[in-house]
DNA sequence: CTCACCACAGAGAGCGCTCTCTCCATTCTC
DNA sequence: GAGAATGGAGAGAGCGCTCTCTGTGGTGAG
């Protein structure tokens, strides 16, 4: 058939294969694969013959060296900021429902355009440099941030490096990068509304950790809200967005105010465990003690009672952030762009 | 200091320049970058000198493309075989903890050797095709695999492509492939021994789904251990490992036999969903009712009370399929090996 | 003193691809 | 019907790196 020496056995077949197959050059069938310009139908088909006679795959290290592309992004989980040398590795990170979301839109989104992320946790200085170091290296073309700490300095080292990202969540400095948000403080207000309307008068909140600038929001967003409702003030416990944590505080709530009749917590997890420790003390969800969670994650399904929250669509913010990010691919000198998400009140049994 | 040009501003400096700037060869950076053979110290030193002047970054495409090797690997969760052209993202994929703990173990184990996965999702003929090629393609250098599905090709496609890949689980079909294993049987009888232990006299099981080995095995192992105890016939429920299938499981269990004292249900999350119902149906667990779960995940402890189960190594089979994952792809001609580990009874409230 | 040997460093050939540039054969314009 | 414009294909120069081969100076053996 092919008059060309089959292809070196072993080693799988290359485009100057192909071309001798098709009785072309080179140059014609990388056309043809990469559906460019002007070929003529008749060899475009000769071509496509050849490539499936031949089974040839395109290999991405040529295609990357020249292309300066590699159709691969970075989903970097950013964390604790444990500056010592230890490197504990996060495994409670993809026990989150959160995580698994993010991810989850991401995926959604990028899979249909060919990409596929590379998965990356960078907690220490070391692990920082080495996602510095990977993406510098072109092992893929830009990054997805999900920082899990105030302070982390990676947007900042990713920003210096001149390397496309994205961020989950509006920086704490001001930094020209692109990111994602959600409206925090009108989710807390849709939260505060929600209670008075159902007529609780002795609020309090559970909020998420201060050093993320999303706790302050909805903590903020929900004073205020509370405020304008003639409650300017409103007992507050500092949770950490962890199952435990929100047991501790609906605990401390408890003894310190035992009259409590509604309930604000700032993330689901927290408001699960808070369910939990009211009916543990006798009280009655939503009868005795309203509460409403924060994020509408696969949590609030699984709370008894199924638990009234504001949701939070964070897989179509990651679906964003992804198309955000090919953008700035594609176009390195785009300008940093926020996109910022609204809430909206789910209404359950528990509130 | 340095009497070449700088590198050409935009793009990052290459090895050439890196050569100029130390006044030696090629040749010689790359020996010093990669510590072989013998360099002279002192031109190492002015070697690495040159390359923190420049700031020099080895470009991985243009490595790839001599070496052959990638540094990446393929975390691919196949699935459903859903053979329409339809595509329907399993974003659910990542709320389940299981899969949270595999992406853990992995991640831990190759992050220490620089080695990062890429997550795909092979669904249907098409994306299975995708996965393929992508490895193909030189994208990866291998594949780890958790398929969800019993009949799921993409085993033998990669056994068939010589693709250097490792499986959660072993295939349904005999299969010259890499795997690790948990010796369900074992884990089941584990399981059933507790339970007759406890004193349980009525007992039942909420299995997995049939479809799936892992489930066979198990509901054969409780089957065979209750069998040695003298209660050859179990009520037995099929689930199919979720939140919702345990919850109907459990209700049917508890219509068709209302004077059950003890469960075993195959995995951890539809025994989280058993325990709700069982305290809604006013059964007090363990004292009325004894229930064992399988896994050892997260939802054991968010259980109330919290779950007797079976602990399933996750994180270790899934660092030890990343090992053997290296390993094959550091010598492609090593034969298949299979790992597998072994369960433990874990006793906490429930049962 | 000569020769073999070793330790190093440089030269240079690719790896497989993309893409510009060039060239040829048409077709169009007047 | 001559010249210009246009569609379509090939030639060939790299992309940045690794690695074999070659070359050279220094050392030990005979």
């Amino acid at each position: 058939m092919s008059e060309g020496l089959p292809p070196s056995s072993g080693s799988s077949p290359t485009l100057e294969d192909v071309a001798r197959a098709a009785g072309v050059s080179r140059a014609t069938v990388s056309r043809v694969i990469n559906g460019i310009r002007n070929v003529d139908p008749a060899i475009q088909e000769t071509v496509k013959k050849a490539i499936a006679a031949t089974g040839y795959v395109p290999n991405q290290a040529a295609r990357s060296l020249v292309t300066r592309r590699t159709g691969a992004i970075a989903l970097v989980v950013s964390g604790a900021g444990d500056e010592s040398g230890e490197d504990p590795f996060p495994g409670q990170v993809f026990a989150d429902p959160f995580f698994g979301r993010v991810a989850g839109g991401i995926v959604g989104f990028l899979r249909p355009r060919g990409v596929h992320p590379i998965l990356m946790f960078a907690e220490t200085a070391e692990t920082r440099a080495q996602v510095l170091a990977y993406l510098r290296q072109g092992n893929a073309d830009g990054a997805v941030l999900v920082s899990t700490n105030a302070d982390d300095p990676l947007p900042r080292l990713l920003v210096e490096a001149g390397l496309p990202a994205v961020l989950f969540a509006r920086p704490p400095e001001p930094l020209p990068i692109s990111y994602v948000d959600v409206q925090h403080r009108a989710g807390a207000k849709l939260a505060a509304d929600h209670l008075v309307a159902r007529g609780c008068k002795r609020i309090a909140t559970i909020s998420g950790p201060m050093a993320v600038p999303a706790s302050q929001e909805r903590l903020a967003g929900f004073r205020d809200a509370m405020a304008v409702h003639g409650q300017p003030y409103i007992p507050w416990v500092e949770g950490s967005f962890t199952y435990p944590s929100g047991e501790a505080a609906m605990e401390r709530l408890l003894a310190e105010h035992p009259d409590i009749d509604g309930v604000f917590v700032a993330n689901d997890v927290m408001a699960q465990a808070a369910l939990v420790v009211l009916r543990h003390h006798g009280r009655r969800v939503p009868e005795d003690v309203a509460v409403v969670g924060f994020d509408d994650s696969s949590a609030a399904l699984a709370c008894r009672p199924p638990l009234t929250t504001i949701r939070h669509p964070v897989e179509d913010m990651a679906a964003e952030m992804a198309r955000l990010l090919l953008a700035h691919i594609e176009e390195p000198e785009r300008q940093a762009t926020s996109v910022i998400f609204e809430p909206a009140l789910v209404i359950r049994e528990s509130a």
